[in-house]
DNA sequence: TAGAAAGTTCGAGTTACACGAAGTCAAGTG
DNA sequence: CACTTGACTTCGTGTAACTCGAACTTTCTA
């Protein structure tokens, strides 16, 4: 399968630009057809997720640049060690975000709650004061 | 109590900076001594619990300036109802951020997984073959 | 063959801070 | 009392990662 830079983006949920911008600085790569198009493989594809996921954890477009360069070196013994370094630590903080989202829905539930007992007329207010509220 | 900058930054874990552009935007509220200094109270310890998770819900600092102004205003029906809707919008955002970043940590979980098989051994890319390594 | 559609590069704009400069002010030290 | 220290002030520029628009070229379609 190939892609255009239109269908690549919408695979991804992100724009054209962004896509132009992820293969100007050399993270995506892509080749290109007679008319100096950009054009996308699974190859792409596979790239494109690691991204996205890189930059799910947090990972800086630094961050990301460094992995690929490591990616595009020889695979030796150091050079793996230090791809799974990165990975790793990324991996960490993919676990954090899903605890400081837990504890940010939760937030948002009481927030919600709060609004439902107002509105059902019971003004919680009076028994327990809540944050952002007026 | 009551806080310098620098212990309400600490306490949130963010540069005073930004605790002195939250409150010279309008959306974290502060008092000043008498040398024009800001002081920072329970309330605004409670301001800043909220602006904390909305953000964490993804929104702009231009969306909690729009809350704020709602919370400033007279609480009539439609207000809260304005004020609901906001929060029950967000709160959907950080349900979608957990089912993201759960599935981020999934797919790094597979890439340490990866390779650790490399280090033992196994050399599982001739049986799968995942992005991001080479 | 004309015109629309989709692509190209390039350069400026945006958000949410981050940081440094230059100056004020109160407390502690010799 | 002069002086340093340190935390604070405002103001203004810098940064990351896009985001958008302009001006142009190429390819597809009627």
């Amino acid at each position: 399968m190939i892609y255009t830079v239109q269908q690549f983006a919408k695979m991804f949920g992100v724009t054209e630009h962004t896509v132009r911008y992820y293969t100007d600085i050399g993270i995506l790569p892509c080749l290109r057809d007679e008319g100096n198009r950009r054009v996308f493989n699974e190859e792409s594809v596979n790239w494109m997720q690691g991204i996205t996921c890189l930059k799910g954890c947090g990972a800086s477009i630094d961050d990301i640049k460094e992995y690929c360069r490591l990616c595009h070196l020889p695979e030796s013994e150091e050079n793996m060690r230090a791809r799974y370094k990165i990975m790793l630590n990324q991996r960490e903080q993919a676990y954090r975000h899903i605890d400081e989202a837990k504890a940010v829905a939760k937030y948002m539930d009481d927030k919600v709650k709060h609004y439902e007992d107002i509105f059902r007329g019971k003004n919680s207010r009076r028994h327990k004061s809540l944050p952002l509220d007026g």
